[in-house]
DNA sequence: ACAAAAGTGTTACTAATACACCCATGC
DNA sequence: GCATGGGTGTATTAGTAACACTTTTGT
C-alpha cells in the first residue's frame, strides 16, 4: 500500500455484481438459474448487455457498493451477497482507460424476484444461455456460476433463494435448479436433518394435491457459508 | 464498469502479497509456516511491519504485479499464486487517501526460501506469531492463513513447498507443518497414491540414517487446484 | 380406491481412521 | 543385532447412495 493515487497511472476501480435468481424457463417450465443485465447505453459496447454495477463510489464500503448496485437495477435486497474475484487484465477494457472491476455476487429470494418487471435497459436471462456480453463479462459469470454450484455443496446458500419457511421438497428443488441433477428425496432428508441447518416449525403446508409437506425454517444458529476470518463484515 | 476514472473519487488501487514458505522454529525446531514482511519507512503507520506490495503499475496484469512484489522483496519465484481478496473498507487506511487492496497469496519453496536472506527492510515473521502490522494486515494474514489450511485439505498446494522430488515423510511433513496436526504416515500413503497426483521416480534417497524412502515427483497432469473457469490465466 | 407426493427403513458401497505388523538400511 | 523410519495389511467406522416400502392427503 502506497500513498501513490491512480490519477498517476489511469487506472479506475469499478463494482460489478452477478446477481442470481431462480425462475421458471418460459419455454421449458423447468425452474433455472436467471440474472438480471443492463443494456449498454454508451460506448465501449454500446448496446451490449452487461453486468450491473458502476464505479466505486468514495464513501462506499466494496459490498455496500455491489448492494446499491443490486437495489438499483432489480429493486431487491440480497439474501446473500459475496466477493467472487477482481478482475483487472489490462486490456480488458477497449479503449484508452484500464479498468479494474471487483466483481461480487448475490442470490436473490426466488418469489420476489419473480414480481421483479424487467426496467428500461434491464432484462432478466437464463444464466447457462447467455448471448456474447460486453467486455469479459461472458467469463465472468460462468465463474460466478461455478462459484455458486461448487458452494451449494458444501454450504447452506440454497436457503437464500427461499423464503422465511419452505418445505423440503422446495429447498431440494433449488439444489436440482442450480446443479442440474436430481437429488434423492429420501436421502436428501436426511443430510438436512443431519446438517442441523433447518428446523422444523410444527406446521404444515396446506393446499396441495396430495400429503401436506411440513414446513422447515433455516437455523439461525448456522452460517450460510463459512467464510473463515472473513464472517466479521 | 464506466468511463468515469477514479481520479474524481481519490480511490488508489494497490497490489499486496501474503508470501508462505516453510522453515524450522529457531526456537522449536519444528517446522512452521513464515512469511517476509516489509518495514515502513513512511507514513501512514511508519516502522511497523506491512505486507509487501504497492500501486498497480498501468501495464502489469494482477497477478504480474504480484508477482513483481514477490521477486521484488525475496528474490524468488513463487511456484503457487493466486488472488486472495479485495480489501476496500473506507477508513482502512489513515489520512485522507482511500485505497484499494488488491491481495494476492503465494507459496515458495522451502529450501529455496531458507537460502533467502532478509534485505535492509525485509524480515521473515512466523505466520501464526506476528507482531501488530501496519493497516488491517494482520485480518489479511489470518484470512490468507485460513485459506491456505482450507485449501490444503482438497488441493494439492502442498507439492508447491517443494521441489522437483521429495519423499513421502517430505510431503506429509508439508501437511503437519500447515496444518498443526500429525498425520498417519500409512493412510496418508494411500491417499496420495489414489490421488494419482505424485509419481514414483523409481528412484531412492540416499545418505538417511535408516531405509532409503522412494522418491516422487508431482504429477503435472494433475491441476494444484481447481481454480474452475479460472484456471485459464 | 387410487394416484401422487411425503416420509421411513434397509442394504450396499466407499472413504476415512486407527493401528498392528513387516521391511530395509545405518550403526 | 538393534534401532528407526519406510512401507504394507487389515479391521472398524462413518458417510454416501440406491431403492424398496409405508404413510397421508386430494380427488
Amino acid at each position: 500500500m502506497s500513498a501513490d493515487t491512480d490519477a498517476d497511472t489511469g487506472v479506475s476501480l469499478a463494482v460489478s455484481t452477478v446477481i442470481f435468481a431462480l425462475r421458471p424457463d418460459p419455454a421449458t417450465g423447468l425452474i433455472t438459474l436467471w440474472l438480471p443485465l443492463v443494456k449498454r447505453i454508451r460506448e465501449p459496447h454500446e448496446g451490449k448487455w452487461a453486468l450491473p454495477g458502476g464505479p466505486l463510489t468514495a464513501d462506499d464500503d466494496l459490498a455496500t457498493s455491489a448492494g446499491r448496485t443490486l437495489e438499483r437495477t432489480t429493486s431487491l435486497a440480497p439474501k446473500y451477497l459475496e466477493q467472487l474475484y477482481a478482475f483487472g487484465a489490462v486490456h480488458r477494457s477497449p479503449g484508452q482507460e484500464r479498468v479494474v472491476s471487483i466483481v461480487y455476487w448475490a442470490l436473490v429470494q426466488s418469489d420476489e424476484a419473480a414480481r421483479a418487471r424487467d426496467g428500461q435497459n434491464v432484462a432478466w436471462f437464463a444464466a447457462d444461455d447467455l448471448p456474447a456480453l460486453a467486455f469479459d463479462h461472458n467469463a465472468i459469470v460462468e465463474y460466478a456460476l461455478w462459484r455458486l454450484r461448487n458452494k451449494m455443496e458444501y454450504s447452506r446458500i440454497s436457503h437464500a433463494f427461499l423464503g422465511e419457511t419452505f418445505t423440503l421438497a422446495q429447498l431440494r428443488e433449488v439444489y436440482e435448479a442450480v446443479l442440474r441433477r436430481p437429488v434423492d428425496p429420501a436421502n436428501f432428508r436426511r443430510q438436512m436433518a443431519s446438517s442441523k441447518s433447518i428446523v422444523a416449525t410444527g406446521r404444515q403446508l396446506t393446499g396441495t394435491r396430495h400429503r401436506p409437506p411440513r414446513l422447515y425454517r433455516y437455523n439461525n444458529a448456522v452460517q450460510l457459508a463459512d467464510l473463515g476470518p472473513l464472517a466479521d463484515h
